[in-house]
DNA sequence: GATATATTTAGATGTTTAGCTAAGCAAAGA
DNA sequence: TCTTTGCTTAGCTAAACATCTAAATATATC
């Protein structure tokens, strides 16, 4: 599976948007996370994975926590991909990579 | 069904990605789009029927055609998002407004 | 080390989705 | 108006996905 693909996956589902919205704020723990959810913890647990799967969030341990933060970098890159596709270049693949 | 989740959601999908690559060339017939794939032309045709429900592509009939084009403001919507959610925003909701 | 708390992993289930074939619809030309 | 060409709609299947419950793992505390 592509970067490419992995990352727009992981933002196809709205539940993970709102989580990046809630960790653009600030770090939390996978708890936290939850507590702002109806949905049940392995669930909110199993997006997470995917987002870290997608490099849109990394995660350390805290004693019993583990805290979520979001990768900027990774949404710098995306918003990249629009402003190339806006650009005027080749079709290409999708790992193009331009006059990097 | 949020206009944001319909836009992820179609650009979720390689093959459609790909489509919008080729129509950011130039205006293309179905037939000339499917012709670029291995996949059926119905598939093809429900792609295409799922980018144009994003409102990420525009079609007209031309005599037997139908030809397809990339509505690029969309685009634009989708990078100010991006924009926006690397700014220092709150979360809010979806389909949040802010300034404008 | 036993127990409590925080989180993930495993396995099961219902829903969504991408693909196919077959049938339908619309325009062009005989 | 019958046929051909271009494309879509309908109906199906198999794979992917979101969610759940139950069990496992890891850290902290007693």
């Amino acid at each position: 599976m592509t970067k490419q693909q992995s990352t727009f996956q992981a933002l196809s589902d709205p539940t993970r948007r709102r989580i990046l919205r809630y960790l653009r704020e600030g770090d939390l723990t996978a708890g936290e996370i939850a507590a702002k959810f109806t949905i049940t913890k392995p669930s909110i647990s199993h997006h997470l994975s995917i987002l870290k799967q997608a490099d849109l969030i990394s995660d350390r341990r805290s004693g019993q926590n583990i805290v979520y933060s979001l990768n900027t970098t990774v949404f710098q890159d995306i918003l990249k991909w629009f402003a190339d596709f806006l650009g005027t270049e080749g079709p290409g693949g999708e790992g193009q990579k331009k006059g990097k």
